[in-house]
DNA sequence: TTCGATGCAAATAGTTTGCATTCTA
DNA sequence: TAGAATGCAAACTATTTGCATCGAA
């Protein structure tokens, strides 16, 4: 897990750009493992993921990228995310209007999207405990809380 | 509420046709009273709704209604379902991948949408019980599980 | 007879695919 | 130098919007 307690701890070392290197180097070898190469492309967009713990759509990933190679086509950036995803290197995740967010896979937790101001909580996965128990325990079903939002209304739009 | 206990017991009397006549007339009725009008194309689109408790597409009710008026237009249909989510006579699901679903809002539930076969299971909100407590405790957020689906993996998906 | 609803065409957002070219390993 | 990755164009799915016409109240 790259966004695990023990990877966020190293955050906290003097040099954080060699943390983010230590991590975009740790995929690419993820993906020469799997056959796959390491290109330019694909280190930015992991450079655009590492360096913001934020949720954001293939577009703004693609903007992010391109202000540094601008020729990198936001159907390089789909195809890489969707490899990433394979991989279980970012999640992807739907809140039901807008694009799909991607973010790096970092330690379970689910997200609140607000109805009203679309704004979107991310929260630790013990909220999800009594769920996840709820819904193994009667269906067998194995909730996956990173990929989908939890839709309602947020304390401001009450 | 159209799906609510009373409204379930209705259900099993006799003259079934009738009581699904029943809730397409105080559908069409919240209509009139909010300035809008008693069309074929919505008398149509409710009975596609009233007739099976099943989880729609657009494009699924569109299909239906045209088997007996081909003329009307999927974007009547985009309309109408909208008009129908305003009035909270219809509940929009997003699962995640394709389409959005549409359903008569019933008493309050929640589906469970899996990964791997894409099956949506619809479970009573107690399931949400939880989860509901958690968000609205620590966070303020009042959950609305007939609007998302939860994902995961189903037991045969296991 | 007014104004809401409709049909149609076209635009839009988000994403995927086909194919020739480029570049990593 | 083989095959993975890319750029570009185009297709595609789901949905929305503009506008003239139609029809319910």
């Amino acid at each position: 897990m790259l966004g695990c307690p023990a990877y966020a701890a190293s955050m906290s070392r003097p040099a954080a750009a060699t943390a983010h290197d230590d991590v975009i180097n740790r995929v690419l070898a993820l993906l020469r493992a799997h056959g796959g190469r390491a290109t330019p492309a694909r280190r930015l967009l992991l450079g655009a993921l590492v360096a913001s713990p934020g949720h954001r759509s293939a577009e703004e990933l693609a903007a992010e990228v391109q202000a540094r190679a601008p020729d990198v086509h936001i159907t390089t950036i789909y195809r890489n995310l969707e490899e990433l995803e394979r991989l279980e290197v970012v999640d992807r995740m739907h809140s039901g209007h807008g694009p799909a967010t991607y973010h790096l896979a970092s330690g379970a937790h689910g997200h609140l999207s607000c109805e009203g101001c679309g704004a979107v909580t991310e929260v630790p996965s013990e909220v999800f405990r009594g769920l996840a128990e709820a819904a193994l325990g009667t269906y067998g079903f194995v909730i996956n809380p990173g990929h989908f939002a939890v839709s309602g209304r947020c304390a401001n739009c009450r």
